[in-house]
DNA sequence: TTGTAGGCGTTATCAA
DNA sequence: TTGATAACGCCTACAA
């Protein structure tokens, strides 16, 4: 019996007569034949694989939109590739071209914090490989992006604060390479003068995840001649170490200054003191629209590439009870 | 030119002229040509891969071993498939199913607190494709595995908890499916009668790591006539939620009751109420292991299969101050 | 020093 | 209904 029946008969074609089907799927049985996936999508000039890069996957907000990257891609047969770039812009790079070489059919990318440059997306696109852009996104509207409400977001956490009678309210902004940071940053302030607080540039200090930073711009917050009573926070990690920060250095505070952020993250059940609030971004949900809509530009078979659009997820505020 | 001469270039192959080579390389840069990988790996019939497959990526334990084992895989040039069972055998089968249609190279598993049979991985061994197990190991010897030296670990714990005047010492058992259960079980009942110290079954219970179960467990522990003081715990995450259900059910006992766990977890900073101690598994080191373990198998080129060995790899306690 | 040809496992096309 | 063949992109003998 020839290889191209064989073959014709496990893809179940109605060419093949039903007796010749019964004997070649029982002999592969048989034999524990397992047919060669790399082969397949060499020969179909596809992977059927996404590849994912993340920061960092000890960050739970991360985590949860593989999970829903995931879940999407196994409803349509594809596989995905996980990579860290531990923030690192070189490593990023590296993994991108380690994508390209293995032809994976789309990427879903959260840059890292220190990521500028578009080239190596643009690479991407060129190479005919649809990016989508997760969480942080750049400033470039020519990308795919699916990104938090960031205006809703800082709408609840700002009414959320102001109704607890808070009216000096920091910003620890993220990383300024990040257009992420700007956007929260620019929401933040849209919120507060809206509610008729205004803006004061002594109470937004830039972060970059550290520790030690996070340390520096709390105490010098809490220097200040009128320091703030609440903190917004980049995301919720930025809100653990600040509250660690009071916990040992103006304990006498712990009860006062409230505390809101990005990413409700499962380890905040564990907590006694928490972070009064975090905005839920819904990353599961963040990470079925990513995958969603790569899908969507990597089935596209017309000749024409679909336009780029920006996808808001919807968030909410949890109020955390200690 | 012809295709065999551009692969030799870019191959650096000693027969091609310096010249050719600059213009192949030149002309390959210029037009953004990047090798299917792909298309090599199948030609060689290898997929420098290693599947590497962990219950769930929320667990910080299994995180920081994948980062062990993605640091030896790109040191060797190997790439790293991570795939979740979610604690399901089923998915953890379609898994590995998926891993031997792949051809990856090899398999690192963590297997899902339900797996019995070893049929799937005798399979895999068939079909040439070395595993090492992680962490959780089958009771079968024939196997490979990197663990934690759990009878150290147990003895570690049980003195640091004597010393503390402890006598009524629990254990929160793993589920009975994982060898790794029993044998930290049996760690612990030897490292307690080595300390005159004699067993009492009634201070073991299994847990499912439910917190509905952990509940229950604690429940029926404080209802004894004689109730334990400390607990050791299969994993740090259930001492959290044992932790969490002493803070709401026996608030009084929250300072006198000690918990020593399996696992020293970065999110255990962060807490105010930490557990007593726990075992750093060092499970970065885990991965190392592992992953070496495993190239070794892979890079095998002998007739003859190198003989399944059993790493024990230690660890140290780490005791945490509230 | 360069080119030609064969093959890795699979599927699609076309012929038998 | 089945079989032979070419092709996917790359590498490697071997021939020129």
């Amino acid at each position: 019996m020839s290889v191209s029946t064989v073959s014709k008969a496990l893809n179940d074609n109605p060419s093949i007569s039903t007796l010749t089907k019964e004997r070649v799927v029982k002999l592969a049985n048989e034999w524990n034949y397992i047919p060669n996936e790399a082969a397949r999508h060499f020969k179909q000039s596809k992977s059927f694989t996404l590849g994912l890069v993340i920061p960092d996957l000890l960050d739970q907000f991360y985590v949860l939109a593989i999970n829903g990257v995931e879940a999407v891609a196994g409803d349509n047969k594809y596989q995905v590739i996980v990579a860290q770039s531990h923030e690192d812009t070189e490593k990023e790079a590296q993994i991108i071209q380690n994508l390209i070489s293995n032809r994976v059919d789309g990427v879903i990318i959260a840059i890292s914090k220190n990521t500028k440059t578009t080239a190596l997306f643009q690479r991407l696109e060129q190479t005919g490989i649809p990016v989508v852009f997760l969480s942080r996104s750049l400033n470039d509207p020519g990308f795919d992006s699916v990104v938090t409400d960031n205006k809703h977001a800082a709408e609840l956490a700002i009414d959320y604060l102001i109704k607890k009678q808070h009216r000096r309210i920091a910003h620890l902004m993220g990383p300024k390479a990040l257009g992420t940071s700007h956007l929260r940053h620019e929401a933040y302030r849209m919120a507060l003068e809206k509610r008729g607080i205004s803006y004061d540039p002594s109470l937004v200090k830039e972060i970059d995840f550290s520790v030690t930073q996070t340390d520096e711009v709390m105490e010098a917050l809490f220097a200040l001649p009128d320091p703030p009573t609440a903190l917004f926070t980049f995301k919720s990690y930025v809100s653990l170490d600040a509250l660690r920060f009071i916990k040992e250095n103006y304990p006498q505070k712990l009860q006062q200054v409230a505390i809101v952020g990005f990413g409700n993250l499962p380890l905040i059940q564990y907590l006694d003191h928490k972070p009064s609030a975090s905005i839920d971004e819904n990353s599961f949900d963040m990470g079925i629209a990513a995958a969603t809509l790569l899908l969507k530009h990597i089935e596209n078979e017309s000749d024409q590439p679909l336009p780029a659009s920006t996808l808001h997820i919807p968030c909410k505020l949890i109020v955390h009870h200690s």
